[in-house]
DNA sequence: ATTATATATTTTGTCGACAATTGTGTGTGT
DNA sequence: ACACACACAATTGTCGACAAAATATATAAT
């Protein structure tokens, strides 16, 4: 299972409300774009709504609900517009995290991560075609370098904020990721560069790696509009 | 005054603290790294811990506390890795917000961010060598830009988090932005190439302006390192 | 005197109730 | 039929009190 690697042990009930809630509505099963009713998801989940209130409020911070002062919250709804700027986004700081991973991961950490891409290569033989466990190699895979930054602000940010979002995303649009093995390469290309502690050429493939999955996105979704319009027509 | 551009008016009371508690802390008030104890400042405020602590967690979502689970809240604590850590997540993501600009901003907002450049060369010139109204001119250069770039993601993450820390470690290291003149000429270029729709150089010059602050920075930490260890010896 | 344990106190987390605000629905007037 | 106003219901914000956890204190044993 995929955790988050910056994630502590939930101890107290607001933060085990906060991880459930948080995967309810990742994988949708809180639909996007629904309004929570405090009083009624309290009750649901047989807890106050302080707690309820605590745990929202986190999920505030991670983008993936938004309140209004005196109207309520609202689960965040996924738009073409809202995942090209989550690209984007990441693309920068991402891109960033590869610069600075090349640079500051220890020698052991990048022979850990060789092995990592060693045994998704032989998984990717055994299941070739089997999207899941690249998919779930990749977010893998882009962890292990963003933790490698050593940069506690970029860590925070990407993997405790935006890439719920991301998830989110993969799920609600059901993205397969079916450039799975020019992904592969690609993550190989990225780790050489780190390896070689090129941190230039390791930011340059980080951000064209994201670049490309944002094009591979822009280009389905001007084909779907070419459709739409031939539909019309 | 300078005030958040993101900021929508506060009505709530948890607002109104969090404003309150958020300028005391960035200007120091409240000093760093110190414990804060929810029901005295509560008491202090004249309001419940409740809402304190609403309060509390949007100071925490901005990085300015830090909270642990059944322990409690501390003001986060400026260091020179903190410090250059921002530097390195800003260079990330205003240089993307100015890529952006350049692609999206309207003629009318480059006219408008011309005009206050211009404003601030009089201002400069009256009072060369003062420098706030620079300081603060920089500030809302910087914001102009990341508006600009119309991307909702990345002015939340900047403007909504970054910045508040931002404006704390300038507070706290008395940071008077000795390079007035410099950044001047560096933002005059910037905005060309924004002008231009040189989205790629216009990345470039702002990933260089921050750069410069950053190794200026670098460059006085390593002169205080010299000294101290030349009065060790 | 020092360490370990047990007790006490303080602090945080959680709960239910009240107050303030928003949105709705009904009724009246034009 | 439409617009406006008023009242009502529902939801959010705020409060004070209780429960659980952590820290500080005091006591006892070595």
């Amino acid at each position: 299972m995929l955790i988050n690697p910056t994630k502590i042990p939930a101890v107290t009930t607001a933060d085990k409300v906060f991880e459930q809630l948080q995967q309810a509505i990742v994988e949708g099963e809180m639909i996007a774009g629904s309004k929570i009713s405090e009083p009624e998801l309290a009750k649901q989940l047989q807890i106050s709504r302080s707690t309820l209130r605590e745990a929202l409020n986190r999920l505030e911070t991670c983008h993936l609900i938004e309140r209004k002062a005196n109207v309520g919250s609202r689960i965040v709804d996924c738009t073409i517009e809202g995942l090209l700027e989550l690209y984007i986004t990441r693309e920068a700081l991402e891109g960033m995290a590869c610069r600075q991973a090349a640079e500051n991961m220890t020698d052991q950490e990048i022979v850990h991560m060789q092995d990592i891409l060693a045994s998704h290569a032989n998984e990717k033989a055994l299941q070739d075609g089997v999207a899941y466990f690249q998919k779930e190699g990749d977010v893998d895979f882009h962890y292990k370098v963003i933790l490698g930054s050593h940069n506690q602000q970029l860590i925070n940010l990407i993997c405790g904020q935006l890439y719920h979002l991301v998830r989110m995303y993969r799920y609600q649009f059901g993205m397969q990721s079916p450039r799975a093995s020019r992904a592969f390469s690609e993550h190989s290309n990225i780790i050489q560069a780190i390896s070689d502690r090129d941190g230039e050429l390791a930011e340059l493939l980080m951000r064209r790696h994201i670049a490309a999955s944002r094009k591979n996105i822009e280009n389905k979704i001007a084909l779907i509009k070419d459709k739409k319009l031939s539909l019309e027509v």
